[in-house]
DNA sequence: ACCTGAACACCGTTCAAGT
DNA sequence: ACCTGAACACCGTTCAAGT
């Protein structure tokens, strides 16, 4: 039973994305996510070291894409076209197809993700990019700013409630309010 | 043993309150909360009917205020004033003395409020809020421009990273920034 | 290599019982 | 009115054991 081409491992990630979106990380149990799979709750332990560790697995390389971003922008200077692409790469990455059910999971999830490793570290990658956004500006005002333009490109998934909106109309939104705020920001 | 007047319920409010912000709701045991009351598990729920009704008493006069907010909203013309008006009064219930532990408890705990009962009265406030602000203009800009209204009210508390910065002052900032997005917003 | 069965300490909740 | 003691079903995690 069980079809799929094997890959326990990535049927439990499925699963558990799914089950965790719906209903929030805490209120999900191994036990739920083992049944779905027709499997038993220690065996989610041969592949993952803990529920934790399942969440991990997600944000991974959507880490390593912001570290990019991160790097990419300290060699470029300081200006208004630089934190325009910033933003724009940015928005790239979090409407890529099939990132969209991560972001929904995330949405969903802010706030356990703070006590996880993995939200830490997502956590500082905002600030991080927060700051090479307001670059060359370190004002409270350009960091409020910088970090409310992170905020659109995330809260347009839900903040916009006009029906049958696309996910690239919801982009372009998030990216024509992204721009009016970064043109608060001085250049240095 | 434990002094202050009596009033156990006062003291579970205030113990609970801070250990959530601490270490979040769900990582906090009601155990822990009894056990600093030098009281039994059992005991807290003569006074709360569960571990969700100890949130609930926090967000209750908060709603109310915020109910007020959108009734006193709707009377008025959909002006630039009156939407100034709106947030400033917003920003003030937000930022009023002993309402920042609530507040720093709300920031650290959104998504848990999510599947409370009380995090989705909240959150349908945040709504309506929104489309009080946006009132005259409901184009998805607008929408994504009022919600990064409130949120700019709420993350001048984390986002504002400056040292020694007083509360007065995030606040100050907080409305600058949210006035600059009303602005896009148009007139009817 | 992949999974099971059974146990572990802990959780939120209930309830009869005590004062 | 206010609280205790003991039990309930459930949780995440571990581990020896099976194939």
């Amino acid at each position: 039973m069980s079809q799929s081409t094997g890959g326990t491992r990535e049927r439990i990630q499925a699963v558990a994305l799914e089950l965790f979106t719906e209903q929030g990380y805490e209120k999900t149990s191994l036990r739920e996510i083992a049944e779905r799979l027709g499997v038993t709750k220690a065996a989610l332990y041969y592949h993952f070291k803990s529920k934790e560790e399942i969440v991990n697995s997600y944000v991974e390389d959507r880490l390593h894409r912001m570290d990019e971003l991160i790097d990419w922008a300290r060699d470029q200077p300081a200006t208004r076209a630089t934190r325009h692409a910033l933003v724009s790469q940015y928005a790239d990455t979090m409407f890529a197809p099939g990132q969209s059910v991560v972001m929904r999971f995330f949405e969903q999830n802010q706030t356990v993700l703070k006590s996880l490793v993995a939200g830490q570290q997502m956590r500082e990658r905002m600030f991080r990019l927060a700051d090479a956004i307001c670059q060359g500006d370190d004002s409270p005002r350009a960091q409020l700013r910088a970090t409310l333009v992170l905020f659109a490109v995330h809260s347009s998934w839900f903040a916009v409630r006009t029906p049958d909106i696309t996910d690239d109309e919801r982009k372009k939104i998030a990216l024509e309010v992204a721009d009016e705020l970064l043109n608060g920001i001085e250049e240095s």
